[in-house]
DNA sequence: AAATGAGTTTAGCCAAGGCTAAACTTTATA
DNA sequence: TATAAAGTTTAGCCTTGGCTAAACTCATTT
C-alpha cells in the first residue's frame, strides 16, 4: 500500500499528463515547493512508478498509471456513493472524496461499486476507471468549441472548484441537462445559451470546462 | 487537526482507561514498541492531551478525552453508516471504520449522523458519543455475570474480533436478540443458553464480552 | 558567443513517528 | 535487606516528506 503523499503525486501526474509534467507545474498543483517535488519524483522513479528526465519532466510508467487509476476510481466511486446516499451537493463531493480515497480498502471499494451498480460516470460526469484500470474512450467535447443552434447534452462539469460548481448548479447546468448555444461572443468567446426556458451567459473560461455530446 | 497516530493513541487510552495506562499495555495494544510509546506520550503530555506520571502510566486530560470521544463518535457513526447502506457484516465493520475515521470531516460526520437519525448505538450496540462528547450512562451488564432463567436482551457484542463476531453471528447472537441462561458451568463459567428454539453453549470468555439488559 | 533568467536540482535542515540498545526505577523475592 | 526481574525511560538511529538557500542547466536574447 502506497502512502497518501505518493498516491497524491501519482494522481496529479495522471491529471496533468500524459505529457511530461514539469517540476514547477506539479509543485504548484500539489501546493508543495519544487525542491520537494524533485526529491519525491526521484523516489517514485526509483520505485518504478515514474519516468523522469532531468530538467525536462516526469510521466507515469504503466505501473504508476495503474496505481493512479486506482486512486481515481476510489475517488469517483466515493463521490458517487456520497452523492447517492447522503445527497451531498456536487460542490462538496470533491473535498470529501479527496480525503477518504486514501483510506478505502479494496473490499469497501468493491462493495460500493456493487451497491451503485458499477457506474461508469461519477456525479460530475467523469468516467470511473474499472477495477483493473480500464477507461473507455472519451468523446465528450468542450462546450466552448461546440456548434451553435444544436441541442447538446451536458456530459461533464469540473469537480474541483466548488465556486464554479455552485454557480453551475444554480443555473441548472449539470450532466444530463440539454443546452443550446444561441450565439458566441467573438471578442471573449462567451456564450449565450438556452437551458429549458431560460437564457444565460456562460463565460468562455467556464464553457471550456463543461463537456457535452451530441447524442440524445 | 491531529495526526492519525495521535488520534490512535488517544482512542486507545480512552478504551484502556480511565485508569492510568502503563507503557507496555498501551504499546501492545497499539502494536508499537514501548520506547516509541514513551516518546509519544511525552509529546501528548506537552500538548495537554495526556497526564503522565513517570514509571506509573498515562491518562487522558479532559481535552484529550474530548478528542478521543470525537474519534470514537466518528468510528461508530461510520460503522452504522456502512452497515445501513452497504449491509456489511458486523465482523467487517470495525476494520473499515478504523481507517476511515481519520479522514472524516466534521461536515460529513454531521451529514451521516443526520442521515442515520442521530443514532445512540452502533451495530455492535456500543453507545455513540454525541457531537460534544456526551455519553449516556452505561447500565448494560456482562452476560457472564447475569442470573439464570431470566429473559435477557443482548445489548452489546464486541467490535474488534471478527472471529468472535462471526461465531456470534452464526449463532444469531446480536444486539436486540432475547436470550435465557439455562445453566452455568461452575468449573469454567461456560453458559448453556437458549436463543429462540435452539440451545447453545457459550464459553465464559465470550460471555464476558457480551452485554445484556433486563429491560424489554 | 556570451549573458541573463527561468526552471530544476542539490545540499542540508527539520519534525513526526517508528526502531534498538542501554540505562534507569520499581517491585517482588530470596 | 539485597538483589533480580519486570517495566520504563533515555539515547541515538532511521525513513518519510516537507522546507530554504545555493548551485546548476538550458533556452533565449543581446
Amino acid at each position: 500500500m502506497y502512502s497518501v503523499a505518493i498516491e497524491d503525486y501519482l494522481k496529479s501526474l495522471w491529471k496533468l499528463g500524459p505529457k511530461d509534467v514539469g517540476t514547477q507545474e506539479l509543485a504548484s498543483y500539489l501546493e508543495i515547493k519544487p525542491a520537494s517535488v524533485t526529491k519525491m519524483v526521484l523516489r517514485l522513479t526509483e520505485m518504478g512508478l515514474v519516468d523522469h528526465t532531468p530538467y525536462k519532466g516526469a510521466s507515469l510508467t504503466r505501473k504508476g498509471e495503474l496505481e493512479a487509476l486506482s486512486v481515481v476510481r476510489r475517488h469517483r466511486l466515493l463521490e458517487s456513493f456520497l452523492s447517492q446516499t447522503l445527497g451531498l451537493g456536487r460542490d462538496q463531493l470533491h473535498a470529501e472524496a479527496e480525503k477518504l480515497e486514501h483510506a478505502l480498502s479494496k473490499n469497501l471499494e468493491c462493495a460500493i461499486a456493487e451497491y451503485l451498480g458499477n457506474p461508469t460516470r461519477d456525479p460530475h460526469g467523469h468516467p470511473i476507471p474499472g477495477p483493473n484500470g480500464e477507461l473507455y474512450n472519451e468523446t465528450d467535447l468542450p462546450l466552448s468549441d461546440s456548434p451553435i443552434n444544436m441541442t447538446l447534452t451536458v456530459m461533464q462539469v469540473p469537480d474541483n472548484d466548488s465556486n464554479i460548481l455552485s454557480w453551475l448548479e444554480n443555473n441548472n447546468i449539470h450532466p444530463g441537462i440539454k443546452i443550446k448555444i444561441i450565439s458566441r461572443d467573438d471578442f471573449d468567446g462567451g456564450l449565450n445559451v438556452k437551458i429549458g426556458d431560460s437564457k444565460i451567459r456562460i463565460s468562455s473560461s467556464i464553457a471550456s470546462l463543461v463537456k457535452i455530446s451530441f447524442e440524445e
